[in-house]
Formats: C-alpha cells, structure tokens, sequence
DNA sequence: TTTATTTTGTACCATTCAATACAAAATCCT
DNA sequence: AGGATTTTGTATTGAATGGTACAAAATAAA
C-alpha cells in the first residue's frame, strides 16, 4: 500500500514526516509537544496528520516504534556486525554516542530513556513498548555474547546476560550524561573504559 | 525566617506541600503536571501556589532541588555510612531501590532521571542543576572510594573515578527499568552482581 | 467531460491551560 | 476594640490546547 491509486495524491512521505514527529518528540517530550509544533515540524497541516496517523497519542506510539527500529536498535546492529567482542562493545558505544550527542540544535540523548520513560505508565502503551524494546534488546546482546564464547573469542565462563544487562546500564548512562549537555568528546573519550568494563571478567581484590 | 507573625498563619506546610509537588511531577513530568493536579495534591489553592513559591516553572526547580536533597542524595548518604567497600555499594544500591520502586500508585523510578531529563534544554535551568549534581556525586563517590583506598580496603590501583561513574551507570539502568514497569523484586535480586561489578578489578581474558 | 475518491487548507470548536483580581477571613500590633 | 498585614478562596482572564467540519483541489476511472 505504497500509495492509492484514485484520488489527490499525498504531497509527503509517511516516514519522513514521522521522522520529524520523532525529532519533536524527543526534544520536546509527549506533554510538551504541541500539534502546532507537530504539524510545523512535519510540514503538513492537521487534518492530514489526522487522517494518516491518528491523533496525538497513536502518532506518539508510531514515533516511538519508528525510532526503536532505526535509531534505537542501530548501536545493537553496530554490534552484531562486528568480528570480536571488543570490537562489537566498541561500535556499540561508539553507534550510540553518534545518535546520542549530536551537532546543531538537535534533541540529545534518547528519545526511550528520557522522553517516553517519563511518559512510561501515564500515556497507554508506552510502557509496554519500553519493555519489550529492552528485553529483546537483552536477548540479542546475550546471544551475541554467546556466540563469540561459542568461537571462544570469550571464555566460558563469561556471564553473557549479566554483561548485556551492564551494556544497557552504560548506555542509559550515557544517554543521561548526553541529554543534560555533557560534550561529546568526553563521552567518546570514555569508550576505552567502558568497552574494559564490559569484556574483563572481574576479580575482587579485598585488601586485607 | 519561619513564619511572619503579622498577618493571617499559613494553612500548609512549605516543605510538605513541596513534596506533594514533588510527587506530582515525579509521576506526570513537567509538562504533564497541570497546576490542577499541583494544588490538588498540595492541598493549596492557586493564589497561595504563586504567593509561595512563584510561578510553576519557579516551583519546578524547587521540587528537583527539593528532591535532590532527598530522596536523590539517600543512595549517596547510604554508601558514606558505611565501614566496607561492598557494604558501601550494596547499600548505595538497596537505598536507590527503596526510592525507585514504591508500593501502591506512587510514582516509579527517579525524578531526574527521567522526568527532569526530558526537560533539559527546554525548561531554564534544569541542566544546570542536573549536570551539577551529578558532577558532585561523581566527585563524593570518588573520594568515598579513594578513603576505602586509604584505609587498603581497596587495592591501590582501584580506579575509584571511573568505578564512580560505573556507579551511577547502574543507577540509571535501575531508574529506567523501575520505571518502565520492571518488578521490584527483578531488580533487587542483581544487586549481588551489580556490588560485583563495581568492587572487582577486571581481567580481559581473550580466548585466542 | 463527468463522476468518484482522496487529500489539502482554512476556519473553527469546546476545553484546558497558566496566571491573576479581588474581597473575605484570620492573625498581630497598638 | 480597631487598624495593619498577610493568607485564603472564588471567580475570572486571555491564550493555547487537541481535535474537527467543510469546501476547494487534485487525481483516476468511466
């Protein structure tokens, strides 16, 4: 359903205008997003974004699919394209860090971590995107870990999911230290650390 | 400066009714906290809100102050009161939960981390306030690890910045997921791996 | 060309929003 | 008691909000 072939042809394309709701909604959080900014952003006026998406409320669930599809899952793809675990730790980081701090006036951060999760259990459905998101999310880090114990790029031992878990924890560390300003350059130079953190199997080192 | 003594006594409490804010937007946000629900939940009516504490966007940050100097600053308080590294972070973390995932319709997850977040760089001096106070925890945590150091608690070469800051990735992996819906309990039972995390010294073991 | 169909654009609606005016009420000071 | 002072409560303001009605415009089919 590409477009219909009888009738006034649409003058915009449904992804691209969803992809400028996504940018109103991530600088601006749902509440905070008025049709006028909407529809100015999308470059239609209301009845169309009416008769296309809905209203507010499913336009914001549109938003937030269309952005775990593509900017959201980009640092996971990044991941499973690479040949080592380090390398793949490191370009998700790094993946993440290039949607996460951007140049000119665009939003910072990420759109699930800051915007929807404070819309999580006040606007319907959105908590239920977040958690799913996540637990995918999770699954297919922990798969990929697997994998490369399987190749022994990684011990046996090394405790796939509980690392998946800590790479989200960074990244909403991350995303957090984005959204309130932190310069990119001092995210990046952290990389090094964190990719560490996540490969190295730990040992506690009591003192005495 | 307590009370005035002329004129007719004020019927609430400043700091009380500052919490019931802080409440508020902790569950709706900025955006979504109407001045209905504010003074509803204060139990004042509109007149007394702007007499009190001025305009909503003025009661804002006095609710993330507030809030900072609470319920956001205990996990930190936690860790300090503490004679041994793993008790120190274990306690950061179990006090973290306590606030972030809370019996009955109260709101989930941490204030900053999500509702505040989204309003950085929209609402006027919210990432001011947020990029400060975690610039002071990162430096306190810090130093709580290098005093560990001090007293050979923790091995010398215990990178206690970069642990700090590993520190506060989990907390905001925790305050995501407590607010997307993810049960108490789920998160209490990785505290064990998550002390892990933080106190060990990683080792990179490449298989090949 | 006419008809059917779909989108566009303007103009509008009822509601909600943040913020305030103003008088009654409640206290202290003299 | 009487004036001064501060808070309370009601009622209201203009503006902004989400959502829609309706006619003009633009295409395909007949």
């Amino acid at each position: 359903m590409v477009q219909n072939k009888v009738g006034r042809p649409r003058k915009f394309d449904r992804e691209t205008a969803l992809s400028a709701a996504v940018e109103v909604f991530w600088t601006k959080g749902y509440d905070g997003s008025s049709l006028g900014d909407l529809t100015n952003a999308m470059g239609i006026n209301r009845p169309s974004l009416y008769s296309t998406y809905g209203d507010k409320h499913t336009l914001y669930l549109a938003a937030l699919a269309f952005y775990g599809s593509s900017v959201g899952c980009a640092p996971l793809a990044a991941f499973e394209a690479e040949a080592s675990p380090e390398k793949a730790v490191r370009a998700f980081f790094e993946t993440l860090l290039e949607n996460q701090t951007r140049p000119g006036n665009l939003a910072q951060g990420c759109l699930l971590a800051s915007c929807a999760a404070t819309t999580a259990g006040e606007v319907q459905g959105v908590t239920e995107i977040l958690a799913a998101g996540t637990a995918a999310t999770v699954e297919k880090l922990t798969n990929g870990f697997e994998i490369f114990i399987g190749k022994s790029q990684l011990p046996p031992k090394f405790p796939s999911k509980v690392k998946a878990r800590l790479l989200l924890d960074i990244m909403q560390g991350y995303a957090y230290r984005a959204r309130t300003g932190e310069p990119r350059q001092n995210l990046f130079a952290e990389i090094d650390q964190k990719v560490e953190q996540v490969i190295a199997i730990g040992e506690v080192d009591v003192g005495k």
